[in-house]
DNA sequence: AACATTTCAGCAATCGTTTGCAAGAAAAAA
DNA sequence: TTTTTTCTTGCAAACGATTGCTGAAATGTT
């Protein structure tokens, strides 16, 4: 049968329909004015022939993709992998928000070797926007790019003079809130996991210390670097605890993965949590209610975090110029301090 | 400055190097004909320029995205959401082996609510090739859509008479050695934590019952279909403790992270792991390492899994017929069991 | 110096849509 | 019936690249 024969496009179908291309076009996309007897018809026809339009070449034409670039970072730890459980959480988050709001959510994983990563991505014209989940050690080059490029959002720290727009949690309040509860709790001698090189890390340590300044405990810090990949962490922790002369009897963790390393391995090391040691980590993943004992934590409130990325970026697609957001974070006492 | 105009297409940067587009379009494609000289003048010209040409044009042209859908359809558990550690951890590692190849990666969350979601996304002819990861309970629509569409690759179970092209485990073998060591390791009465309406789900079972005939303890078995969702299992789970009149000497979990969720609740009811009761999960996640106890389990090598799912989609968007892959797990024994 | 060969660059068609403009048809008004 | 107004539709120019073909220049060969 002729009319059988496969629809490729647009002009096919309006040859079979016999009206022009441009018909077709109006009558697919529910705009234009047309009769509303030929745009059933013509639906009717493309469902037959299940054809439905090229998205490239109406991108092309229409200049927008419909799609949100999500990109990851992997700065300061080389090591550190995608399937990070705060990044993923994050990604699910984020593609959940951004689903519903009809765009769909290109992944790009990027190990910053030049200074070019993001530019490259930002101007391959394939995504109408960009968020960046965590700034890694790349303030710099999200700075720059951010003076040309608009629709550009970060889930990370807010610092003073930052030219690009972020999201994220006082991290300096919840560290201090980490703190605090672990000195209410009696504790005298406090260790912060975690290394100050991301700018996040460094904004809760430094809560950390404000905290221990106005109780008068500052001397008694100690700061282990640890790696946030879970692998690697583990040694740096077991050795921390072997050659601390005086352990400390409260620990906070700057992120829930390294609180959930050092759960275990205190566990191995036949160490009461909370007895012995109170921990409190951050972040308030879902792992974080699985551990044993559960987990207290600093929880951020992602959920919320990736509405207002998505929010901020449409905004900023439409072309308002919007401020950053600092979102407080809530202390979670579970079992473990 | 005239030269310093912004160059926004190929045809800008032609005329302010005074050649054809054509001969720009071939400069910066290092492919064609065309003088070295030339070729190093333009680059020069539009690193200046900082110009990239426009990936949605070039797309159209060539007919050829650079991009792979991953596709997460939430079936029999509406409740399950995309951030399930399973599902990220495999993104996270085909994102790797996606970007490594030079693909861009795609991410759509599905609900499918009518029959029509597959389809509406492999002819949106945004992608070239789509991954979809776990059948839950859409074997049918993959055949469908399988027939005729040929770059299509499924993370799950093989079972006879599929058509679409599947990488997995052998689920049936993972169960059988779960439930085996266990029964070596002592146990007498057997349950099974996991719900069999999902295909992979129910070939492990059928793998623990297996074991179990052969032992002449298949009359012990107890199933409780846990949900997949880390929140709502725990009801079932605990429901089961409570009601049982003689709990499991060992548990087969469907799944890390129910098996995660069963070491925390045992632990709040005093019951030790592994003296009394004791535990295989399946996944081999990196979760099931951080456990209290480390978790045993019958790990699927995902990394290869992905590395398998990525080569034939490459090969079957090369026209190639490929036949599916089912990859032998493997039995890792940690302190659970 | 004359001719054959190779290299390089330009022309123009093409990918599959959308959309401003204008013309034809239908409906309404006179 | 004629004129005016309103709906529909077609035409053709974009969008920004790629690429087969063709001719001109450069190079090589007698």
């Amino acid at each position: 049968m002729a009319d059988k024969e496969r629809v490729r496009n647009i002009s096919d179908l309006a040859r079979i329909a016999g009206v022009s291309p441009g018909t077709v076009s109006r009558a697919l996309s529910d705009a234009g004015l047309i009769s509303q007897k030929t745009r059933e018809r013509i639906k009717a026809l493309a469902r037959e022939h299940d054809f439905r339009p090229n998205v490239m070449a109406r991108n092309l034409r229409i200049k927008r993709t419909g799609a949100i670039g999500v990109v990851i970072p992997l700065g300061h730890e080389t090591g550190q992998h995608i399937s990070d459980p705060f990044f993923i959480t994050m990604l699910g988050l984020l593609a959940d928000e951004l689903t519903e709001r009809g765009y769909d959510l290109m992944l790009s994983r990027v190990i910053p070797t030049d200074a070019d990563w993001l530019s490259r991505f930002v101007d391959s014209g394939r995504v109408d926007g960009v968020i960046v989940i965590g700034q890694s050690d790349q303030s710099a080059t999200l700075d720059q790019v951010a003076e040309r490029y608009r629709p550009l959002v970060v889930w990370g720290g807010h610092s003073k003079g930052q030219v690009h727009c972020s999201v994220g949690s006082d991290n300096q309040a919840g560290g201090d809130m980490a703190a605090t509860h672990l000195i209410e709790r009696g504790c005298k001698r406090i260790a912060f996991f975690g290394d100050p090189r991301a700018l996040e890390i460094a904004q809760r340590l430094e809560g950390c210390k404000a905290a221990l300044r106005t109780a008068g405990l500052i001397d008694t810090l100690s700061i282990l670097p640890a790696h946030l990949v879970a692998e690697a962490s583990d040694l740096d922790i077991a050795g921390f605890f072997n050659s601390a002369s005086e352990p400390p009897q409260g620990i906070v963790a700057a992120s829930d993965v390294i609180a959930m390393s050092t759960l275990r391995i205190l566990s191995e090391l036949g160490i009461s949590v909370p007895d012995d040691i109170k921990i409190v980590g951050f972040d308030g993943l879902a792992l974080s209610e699985q551990t044993v004992p559960r987990l207290s934590t600093v929880k951020q409130d992602l959920t919320t975090g990736a509405h207002n990325l998505v929010d901020l970026l449409l905004r900023r697609i439409a072309g308002e110029d919007t401020g950053s957001v600092v979102m407080p974070p809530e202390l979670v006492v579970r079992m473990s301090s």
